[in-house]
DNA sequence: ATCCGGCTTGCCACGGTGGGAAGGTCAAGC
DNA sequence: GCTTGACCTTCCCACCGTGGCAAGCCGGAT
């Protein structure tokens, strides 16, 4: 069983830099660029284990495969999608297991869908309701303001989006 | 000019705690309660300086008079509005200030309807590409899911919320 | 040999909220 | 009186995700 080989399990031992860039691999910054992903994330999603330790030159520098590439774009896809690094994380392991049903997927989508909608029907009240409030504001000089009204007597305005 | 009596500037000496609470004074639980804002809240409001310090007893202890909890739920109001606490803060000063003309505060309504809208915008163009990839998953036993395909294959995905 | 740009780690910040520890206080019951 | 339990105080740490800065090392080109 190579692990090494088939998915990046050990990672293997140092290698020089020009090496390095001669096989394919990549600094940071380059990966950064390659996925939009900045580097500053790359790291932070290694050090929180979203993603395995880059390999590294003897210089300590990560080098990055297009594989880890290919991870980090999967990543970076996710975030413009709205998970949850937490999500991403069960995405990226079903994404990696072979024995993984595809209904197991569709439904951390569907719930991701409900917390987006949740979200958004949350936010469209909100905008609803001031929407409502600066419509009935005059907007000239004098003070009189039905939105500040609203803010200041906040009697029961949580009935509003109940 | 007696500021400390018509509103809360120089915030009085301390007081005994039965003295206070025969006078009308809250202790921070109660304020929280009344408020909807919890005493932690409340603290860190303080600290940061979106409230004014709130007067102590004799033992430290923080009391809130009716005019601090019309504070409190002017501030819980505008979170529920989804106004960040910068945005608060101004519109508390406008509150305060009779000199004000709605069209700053309308200003300030309508910009937050912008964002809200922008976010709305945002997170419907997920949850509609999450909707449709959801729909051409299967959702079954098999491993082939269209969701993982689009995460994996991350090639010009941006410009469909471009 | 020098210089610049990139890399390394580490710490701090934001917004907003919650949790908890360690200690002081108040009111009620005995 | 003294104990008890509920409350208060301050302080620090956590979350999520991202950015910034600083000090120091490395790479390659001049």
């Amino acid at each position: 069983m190579n692990a090494a080989a088939t998915r990046h399990r050990y990672r293997g031992p140092r290698i020089e830099a020009s090496e390095a860039r001669q096989s394919g691999y990549f600094n940071i910054g380059d990966a950064a660029q390659a996925t939009g992903v900045s580097a500053k994330m790359i790291r932070h999603y290694e050090s929180i284990g979203l993603i395995q330790a880059a390999d590294r030159t003897f210089a300590n520098y990560r080098i990055y495969s297009e594989n880890d590439l290919h991870t980090l774009r999967f990543v970076k896809r996710g975030r413009s999608l709205g998970f949850s690094i937490k999500q991403i994380e069960a995405l990226l392991e079903l994404w990696s297991k072979r024995g993984r049903s595809s209904a197991q997927v569709k439904k951390l989508a569907l719930q991701h869908v409900d917390d987006l909608n949740a979200r958004i029907a949350e936010m469209q009240a909100m905008r609803d309701t001031l929407q409502h409030l600066a419509e009935q504001c005059h907007g000239d000089d004098r003070p009189e303001c039905p939105i500040l009204e609203d803010l200041a007597c906040a009697k029961g305005h949580d009935q509003k989006h109940r």
